[in-house]
DNA sequence: CCCATACGTTTACAAACGTAGTCGATCCGG
DNA sequence: CCGGATCGACTACGTTTGTAAACGTATGGG
């Protein structure tokens, strides 16, 4: 029993931005990473080492020996960690925010055919919903 | 001319759940924030002192002298905050994730009809500019 | 087999955050 | 006009974050 859990803590503002490159990189060893991460942003590789060291700790990232370092992976997938951020976000959300909220991302966004007719589903079966629902 | 700016702090997590509730009241004296937030989170009224203070030299709230105290308001719409919180949110997601994460938040919640159409609107936009595009 | 190089760990330190107590000033019900 | 309730400011203090240097160690090219 004892399964404990450990909440898991959320990320930080330079956290995600390291996270990132990894996940696009989908994997890397600490040189790769940092590289990538001191161009992007205007990081020393001591900076990026700490980093990477804690998001090993935080459980985003796996870190697997090899030769002298590790690879480091990220242990959940982009879309797990952006959804709990979006979850976190329409909590702070007032009521009556949500729906302008969203067309706003819509705005921002490239998507892609396969993300509108996804969203076009979704629509749908929400228009269906409300039918039914002010019967 | 030096318009300085000054660079826009963003919340944390805490503060985010303060304004939730000052957006909500439209505006409040310290007593019925707290009053509220005691309830919602298990704060003590001088925490939430504390964070309605560093609200206040953060921007997010005005504070106009009545009686003893003030009155509390939000000086940017909850709609204001919330995008700039989802434009960063955007600049994380890593290539791809976008249509996913939007897709996500379209099923989290709730939308009236208004909202619905909005969003349809938007989707039929996309298709048109798509279409175009692919020519 | 040596040593420069790169790795991860430790340590550092200021700023931001979460959480809250104290305290002098002030308002209002009586 | 007094005294209790309340207010906001100030102080406090441990934790997390941003940023990075120092350092002991392992590695692998020569």
């Amino acid at each position: 029993m004892g399964k404990k859990k450990t909440e898991p803590k959320d990320l930080s503002k330079a956290e995600w931005k390291v996270m990132k490159i990894v996940w696009e990189l989908k994997k890397g060893m600490a040189r790769e990473i940092y590289t990538v991460a001191g161009e992007e942003h205007d990081w020393s590789p001591a900076t990026v080492k700490t980093l990477l060291k804690r998001l090993v700790d935080k459980g985003y990232l796996s870190a697997t020996a090899v030769g002298n370092g590790f690879v480091y992976r990220p242990i959940q997938s982009a879309l797990a960690s952006l959804r709990n951020a979006a979850d976190q976000m329409l909590n702070n959300a007032a009521s009556g925010t949500t729906g302008p909220l969203i067309a706003h991302m819509v705005k921002q966004t490239d998507l892609d055919s396969d993300a509108i007719n996804e969203l076009q589903k979704l629509i749908d079966a929400k228009k269906k919903e409300l039918a039914k629902k002010r019967k």
